[in-house]
DNA sequence: GCATGTGAATGGATTCACAGCT
DNA sequence: AGCTGTGAATCCATTCACATGC
């Protein structure tokens, strides 16, 4: 019934709320969000549908109310514990990213395979354990999701060792193609793949393709 | 005939190519690159042959040749400079990562609206220079891809700038919903978006909807 | 014989258009 | 009258299955 592009556009349909509510707005209709944010009206429609009656014929959605339900549907009404495995610069920025490290999810830690690493901490205080305590701070910090920012040649063994630890849902940052379990939810962020699907894009204007 | 979808995937292709050709192996057929990788057989001919006929019946494709066949698709047999906009942490870790300043691509500068970090470096060196120069560093450069790395509050303004300053391509990291230009492509990369749907798929095992 | 390249068939996702509620 | 919720229609992507060529 729904999709990975459905609950995608949850979470946008749920940015352009908090939107409107800095706003003031109280009520909105399809029509309006459409407009307002380049979206379909019958998509938005059928989307919320999905999980339930949330509008109310001839009037639209209550953007307080909605925002809730969304909230729900995508369970970050309770707080979820992220643990990033790599403490290299990417696995750093991540931990102190703003938009990471936001409403409903909290880093708990990152591990690194480099002692050295070891007993630091992020600029915004996050601390780094030995990666061979991997499953034990798992298990210690509650750690739901785990972010994979290493090297291509170890993400594999780093994508085990979190399922093994319990790990259910991972976000791969490393540019790899991996074997995943199918109890596991793994999304892949390749930030290669999309420099690359812009050069195509420039070579097509270059060519006069497009 | 080629959508995004096609052309990420030959960016997949092209990565498990590199794969095999460091195995030595010199000649592969779709199936056997669909069975190695998960992928299915009938799509990677499909995607392939909308470029060319790059194989050889009753034999496969040649590795180093497709692969060659691909760069060149990807118009990454030459080199694409990069600008990024924002120097914070984010930007500062994008301008290092490995996986992100590789073939066919280079980032030249950093520029950040902070008077304070212009003209120091990243620590692999490369230079950040003031946000009120973009256009001159664009030009400099002959940067043609533009990665916005500013918080979300600014990132309208960066991505107008970075138009302005003819660039044609861009990678939005900012978890906003961009007013963009027929003629510029622009990807956007959101993180939060990613996080909310591993935990729309927790919230659904623990519901047992799943 | 074997694997590509491709029309035809399937399967999803998006959009249309309207019945039904407020 | 106005807007939601939804079956029907359309569009696009994936998969199948085979004719074509090595």
């Amino acid at each position: 019934m729904s999709s990975d592009l459905t609950t995608g556009r949850l979470s946008v349909y749920l940015r352009c709320l908090n939107y409107l509510e800095q706003e003031g707005v109280e009520t909105v209709s399809s029509q309006e969000l459409a407009e307002k944010f380049h979206l379909n009206s019958a998509q938005i429609r059928k989307d919320l549908a999905c999980f339930g009656e949330f509008g109310t014929r001839g009037v639209g959605y209550n953007v307080n109310r909605l925002k809730a339900q969304l909230v729900h549907t995508l369970g970050i009404d309770r707080k979820r514990n992220v643990l990033i495995v790599g403490a290299g610069n990417l696995g750093m920025a991540l931990a102190d990213y703003r938009g990471f490290n936001s409403t409903g999810f909290e880093i708990v830690a990152l591990v690194d395979i480099d002692p050295e690493k070891a007993g630091r901490a992020s600029r915004s205080g996050i601390p780094v354990k030995p990666y061979s305590r991997l499953a034990e701070v798992v298990r210690e910090n509650a750690a739901e999701i785990g972010v994979i920012a290493v090297t291509p040649e170890s993400a594999q063994e780093v994508h085990d060792a979190l399922v093994a630890a319990g790990v259910l849902a991972i976000l791969n940052f490393a540019p790899v193609q991996l074997r995943t379990q199918p109890r596991v939810k793994v999304k892949t962020v390749d930030l290669r793949i999309n420099l690359e699907s812009l050069s195509f894009f420039l070579k097509n204007i270059e060519d006069g393709t497009l």
